[in-house]
DNA sequence: ACCTGAACACCGTTCAAGT
DNA sequence: ACCTGAACACCGTTCAAGT
């Protein structure tokens, strides 16, 4: 019996217990990790558990809805949380973070990420996210734009970084070296040189935007003086 | 017949005249464009040049490689270029615009354009992008920075703003307003607002970056003295 | 209420056969 | 050289039937 079968036998015998919404969504979840989103198919679910793949359609709509319970197990599991002390600039920083921590985590949720939205997760990232805007004095249309300036930061970077790890990497890696300039021949040496770039990347990036909202909250401030 | 048939018959009658690996390319790129990039499969090609699905595979190893070049003519179709004349960083962002117009115009290519690369295309952009960056004094691994960031924002970004347009946004939209936030009712109200607003968002990141650049540039010159 | 089994309308890709 | 036809091993999803 496969190790990820899941289906609880009552001690006599007598019918299966039924599964849980969270049970198909555990098992989604731990497919796409270790197998890759394309290896996630009703069929392989139904096999994980031990169960035929139509079941699956007792606790979800269709596949859309499936993927999106696996993201918020995804985030649950991973903990993604905001600092509760420092500074409202620092906290928001470390929320971003603690999201590209999550996607390195789990790779393969990185690019279903970008079409498939956790309602859940992200009605409760983007009220954060513009609590702490607020703290940092942004507020009207510079609040809006600042908002949605890191989150398409944070989710086409994690998407682009982690998107089919690490084949699409390893493709680009060998890009780089094809293009033949003297300026990638140390970054481009090995996966890991490309993986440490991107980290550094995303940190200056971070830095460059959270500096353009400052920016922005002190314009607003000295347009009411 | 249909409008899309390409398949050119002899004048008496003979065996139609093989297609071009061109022919295929463009006809896989009018069905992404026309019908949405889950609606291109070998079968739907093939009906669209009046052909079996199989004689793709004459012409192209698989269907990556096949949208490969899809991606390469949308490229040449859209004229991505760089301005002739103006600063280096006022030529780079009108490079990195051009390219966000050609997705505007070809929305359903910015999600494959994330994990599939265009090798000729990637290239030629690396090497100008490169140029420019140099002109504008970076080097060393501040240059690969200055260079792996902006690419990041571009690709991601267009991933994020044109993926699955508009069914993707249109459910962003709802999502805003299910947060309940006063800072969202007017960006939030229809298809256009969001659209607009990604618009600025866009500009206000590409400026904060671009800026980025040329702090680290200016530190660069510092260290020299 | 939950799951099975059969079925429908699809996929990408291979390979022998035609011309 | 280029395309056809049949086939293989898959998909997501529906629906009647079982228990």
């Amino acid at each position: 019996m496969a190790s990820g079968t899941v289906t609880a036998m009552s001690s006599r015998g007598e019918a299966p217990a039924p599964l849980s919404r969270e049970a198909f969504a555990d098992a989604a979840l731990a497919i796409i990790d270790e197998r890759g989103y394309d290896a996630l198919s009703m069929r392989a679910l139904g096999d994980e558990l031990g169960v035929h793949a139509t079941a699956v359609y007792r606790h979800f709509a269709n596949k859309h809805d499936l993927v999106e319970a696996a993201l918020t197990r995804m985030f649950e599991v991973s903990g993604v949380t905001v600092p509760e002390a420092g500074t409202p600039r620092d906290r928001l920083a470390g929320l971003i973070r603690s999201l590209r921590r999550a996607f390195a985590e789990h790779p393969n949720l990185a690019l279903p990420n970008l079409t498939i939205q956790d309602e859940q997760a992200t009605v409760e990232f983007v009220r954060t996210a513009l609590h702490l805007l607020r703290e940092m004095g942004l507020r009207g249309r510079e609040l809006v734009i600042a908002y949605q300036m890191l989150e398409t930061y944070s989710v086409g970077t994690n998407a682009y970084d982690w998107g089919y790890y690490p084949d699409a990497l390893e493709a680009r890696r060998r890009g780089r070296r094809l293009v033949g300039d003297e300026a990638f021949d140390e970054v481009s040496r090995t996966l890991a040189d490309m993986t440490a770039l991107n980290d550094e990347v995303f940190e200056v990036g971070l830095r460059s935007l959270l500096d353009a909202c400052e920016e922005m909250s002190r314009r607003q401030d000295d347009q009411l003086r």
